[in-house]
DNA sequence: CGCCAGGACGCCC
DNA sequence: GGGCGTCATGGC
């Protein structure tokens, strides 16, 4: 990672990043394509501070107006720009699946989202399709002025004033999941330290939280590189390439191998 | 139109 | 403990 300010953007020299790859592959869901005359620009959050960001070339970026101090503070973080993926990467190619995997696509990176955002996220994910989950989502934000409630203030919605969100089924398991952190039921921060399996139950307290939205939240909200969501594409990828289990070498960071698995699987097309 | 979606729950055996 | 229907909504 080296970088330089030019104009008020931070001007970012990076490896192992592309951003279609990284900010479209379902982990997660507030970040627009727009149009621009790079290769590609993205608009988003993480929480409620805006970025604009855009890809140059293979290894430069641009950070538009960001101040240096928040480019420090939040984006090298959100990106994960203090881990070397070529290592982990490394590490994965003595599989010879998760090697095509990377080989396909190379430029994912782990997103080290907030945890409450994950969560009511990957609740809304169960049984939806991406384009409908970032509906969902918009609609939520859009509601709130743009910003991600709080759980204060999710927290005094019923599922019948959530109805705007056309979320269907899963608004009673939003307000449940507001009602029980914003509560202190469920204290996210003190989950986040937890053994992974306590964690999980932990999570699971939470109506309409099972194995998928749990393990998502552990891996995408609190950086929990050895928790591993299987949803129906993960499935297809242990069911064909590992009969015989999951590589347990990888263990530590089975979750972010998983991320350039479930890309491949749903991407590559001679699959 | 029918099938499916980054699933979980409730009920059945 | 595993199997199966059900749950809203809409993308494709």
């Amino acid at each position: 990672m080296d970088y330089y300010v030019k104009n008020g953007d931070i001007i970012l020299s990076q490896k192992d990043f592309n951003l279609d790859q990284t900010l479209d592959c379902g982990q997660a869901f507030r970040w627009k394509k727009v149009q621009s005359d790079y290769i590609s620009s993205y608009e988003g959050y993480f929480l409620n501070d805006f970025l604009k960001i855009s890809q140059v070339t293979s290894d430069e970026f641009i950070l538009h107006s960001t101040s240096e101090k928040d480019f420090l503070k939040k984006w090298t973080q959100y990106f994960d720009l203090y881990t070397d993926y070529s290592e982990l990467k490394k590490m994965f190619s003595q599989d010879k699946t998760i090697a095509d995997a990377c080989k396909f696509a190379g430029g994912i990176r782990l997103l080290r989202q907030n945890d409450w955002e994950c969560l009511i996220s990957f609740i809304i994910s169960q049984n939806n399709n991406i384009p409908r989950i970032k509906g969902i989502i918009e609609r939520l934000c859009t509601h709130y002025s743009g910003t991600f409630p709080d759980p204060s203030l999710l927290a005094e919605e019923t599922p019948q004033s959530l109805e705007y969100l056309r979320s269907g089924f899963r608004s009673k398991y939003i307000a449940d999941a507001s009602e029980k952190v914003n509560s202190g039921e469920v204290d996210l921060k003190s989950i986040s330290n937890l053994p992974i399996e306590s964690a999980r139950t932990e999570l699971c307290k939470i109506k309409g939280v099972g194995a998928k939205v749990s393990e998502c939240v552990l891996l995408y909200g609190m950086y929990r590189t050895d928790a591993f969501p299987v949803d129906v594409w993960i499935k297809r990828v242990l069911d064909t390439y590992y009969p015989d289990g999951f590589p347990q070498y990888l263990k530590q960071y089975q979750g972010i191998a998983q991320l350039y698995l479930f890309h491949y699987i749903r991407n590559c097309k001679h699959n």
